[in-house]
DNA sequence: TAGATTGTTAATCGATTAACAATC
DNA sequence: TAGATTGTTAATCGATTAACAATC
């Protein structure tokens, strides 16, 4: 559980660090990510050490390698290709968001079960969801997303198991079942705002 | 921070009491809800504790009356009334979100500066951004989201403090700054993606 | 060299779990 | 009453922070 927060740090680093290198830094300080980030120094070694993230003793770390690291580590040194289930409001959000655009991170296909949803020729494709097994085979698609309404997310959660999907994404409230080999993402909205409504009325500070 | 993972879990035990209530149970144990959530009961029964949910000795808790204590807790126990700023794809569907509606969490009002999405008498009506101030104030709304482009995050974010709201759901990946008296949650699809992405790498296990 | 920063080890802090007395 | 479960206290575990030796 913790090492999920860890990850979620190195993102920030990452985050801190882009930016610190569009002001044209050449180096940056532990002491800058933490005070970049809001944690302290130690944390921000003790996160690089854990994960083999090394820099010159004196010298701080050098921001083009720096980024290397924090990007090799998370993945983005080379380009994810994901799919989507589910082409409604969520799923069309996602498939135009912005942000993924940016980084290495790409929707190539899209699938649905509303005939009426269809658009194989697309820059994106959209599919039958019928196809997605060979579509999945076919381009060695590790990461899928889950965004259709509660009723469905869990047979669409076994198709993608079977077809070999390795990390899924899961936008639907519903708690998929743990199954070997496959690392979830819950994202429920419902929840995060029931956090976010208690720190308003209870508690105080930031989350 | 593990205040907020608390808070997380409370969520989870009312989803469950909710799906037990749907099977007609009439009391649950903390073993269970331990269950039924993936955590100890021990855990159950130490967070109930802290939040002063209390059942029967012996009896377990009773399915009506722990659903009022979370909720109530949770601030399910009135509708929460939410803005949101950006009436773009990510907004849109969270605009049509099927989960708020059946929570008691509604979206009251969007706003945008692109005119061409104005719709004043609208169901849920979308405004200028310049009338948010008064909207706010006039219908006492503690809560919005943030769902416009990065460079106009932080502007807006400040259009909400100076407005009054207390709580802001950020679904842009700028980091706003500390405020006084707001809280914030962002949720930052790329960093979230990275971890999924992360765990499917290296890790193992479910996150 | 002297000074400063990393990388790592030890100390602290907090969260989770186990155990059990209270009690229905 | 006997048995079972809560609520809470004590023990454990893990994560964060502080300190400092290594070293550039």
């Amino acid at each position: 559980m913790s090492d999920r927060n860890r990850v979620l740090r190195l993102s920030r680093y990452k985050n801190a660090v882009l930016r610190l290198k569009s002001l044209n830094f050449v180096k940056v300080f532990s002491d800058n990510l933490a005070d970049a980030t809001g944690v302290t120094a130690s944390q921000v070694r003790k996160d690089f050490s854990i994960f083999g993230i090394s820099g010159n003793r004196r010298g701080g770390y050098n921001v083009d390698d720096l980024l290397g690291q924090l990007n090799k580590v998370l993945g983005k040194d080379k380009l994810q290709k994901l799919i989507i289930v589910g082409v409604g409001n969520i799923g069309k959000a996602l498939l135009n968001y912005p942000g993924f655009s940016k980084s290495e991170i790409k929707i190539v296909a899209g699938f649905d079960i509303d005939h009426t949803k269809f658009a194989p020729n697309a820059e994106i494709p959209i599919l039958p969801l019928d196809e997605l097994t060979n579509y999945v085979k076919k381009n060695r698609i590790e990461i899928g997303i889950i965004a259709v309404p509660d009723f469905a997310a869990e047979q669409v959660f076994g198709v993608m198991a079977e077809a070999g999907i390795k990390g899924v994404f899961n936008f639907s409230p519903i708690r998929l079942p743990e199954r070997a080999g496959i690392v979830v993402n819950n994202l429920d909205l419902e929840t995060e705002l029931e956090n976010l409504i208690y720190f308003v009325n209870c508690g105080s500070g930031n989350i």
